[in-house]
DNA sequence: CTAAAGATGTTAACATGTTAACCAGTTTAA
DNA sequence: TTAAACTGGTTAACATGTTAACATCTTTAG
């Protein structure tokens, strides 16, 4: 093996400890508690977001709940589209602007929401026990810190 | 709105402080740095991580490639087979064991991570001088002992 | 007022995530 | 030894991630 290519092997850090690597194992492990409960009910965990979003703000249009929910236009398009066909959630255009469509939850889908709201509090109750309450302020701390210094590349 | 459903909701953590949410974020936010110098390449993040895997440990089968990149079989079968149209890799039977395939780097293969490598390390660098080596540090340690906490439900 | 620019969503196309079903080769136990 | 159980891997089917193209409606510049 030439030098060079072994350099640029040992330059990259070790390929289990990687960033996005391990950021992505921590959410898994995370999510591995809630699909579960969410799964009993055909819920994929995008489609949760967007009831959650929906419970706390009825009538969003598309454009706030792709933000709030953290998904792109294109996704959030089909999941809306899903629940719709499913009857948890309802569209309406919006007066005075044709393009806007709000989207509000069915009383399907508030009751769905309360049927998995308890399991989904409960089990965050045990996370934060088990890994503690101030390590995981901690890590809220770090991980928003960690995005704001890659926010602002200048 | 009735009591029980407001104090359903609020017994939520609030949507954009959500654990996995976090993660997510945190994870995009580190990812950006570093998909437009693959896409320059047309590499995705998966397909990278399973050329550098084995750029350090050649010939791997897909079981061990799968565990060395958190893919599923299903994701690593189709990458490799994209990654073999490309011929970057190479596939080869084991001898003493009809059902296992060992996946090689080839020369183009070797090649492309000759010339993304130092690119990604750089990267790497600004990252940590940006958020700070020793809350990088920290960062590891916490995200580490969350899925230690979580991977021993007893 | 009207054409260009911008905003809001959807559709298309391709790659990955995820579960289940499946196939072929290997090991194990009766 | 041979049928059952297991292992390694692929395929199928559906949902999401991601970029680009597109259709509509709205605003704005001239």
């Amino acid at each position: 093996m030439s030098p060079a290519s072994a350099d640029m092997a040992e330059s990259l850090r070790d390929f289990d400890r990687s960033l996005p690597m391990s950021l992505m194992k921590a959410r898994e492990a995370v999510m591995k508690e809630f699909i579960p409960s969410l799964r009993e009910h055909n819920l994929t965990p995008q489609q949760w977001r967007v009831i959650r979003s929906l419970q706390q703000h009825d009538g969003q249009d598309m454009g706030s709940l792709a933000d709030s929910c953290f998904l792109l236009s294109p996704s959030l398009s089909r999941i809306v589209q899903t629940l719709e066909g499913r009857g948890l959630v309802s569209r309406r255009g919006v007066r005075g602007d044709q393009r806007r469509q709000a989207v509000f939850l069915s009383t399907a889908g508030r009751k769905l929401f309360a049927l998995i709201a308890p399991k989904s509090a409960e089990r965050y109750q045990r996370i934060t026990e088990k890994f503690g309450y101030g390590k995981l302020e901690l890590l809220y701390e770090l991980l928003d810190d960690l995005v704001a210094s890659l926010d602002h590349p200048e």
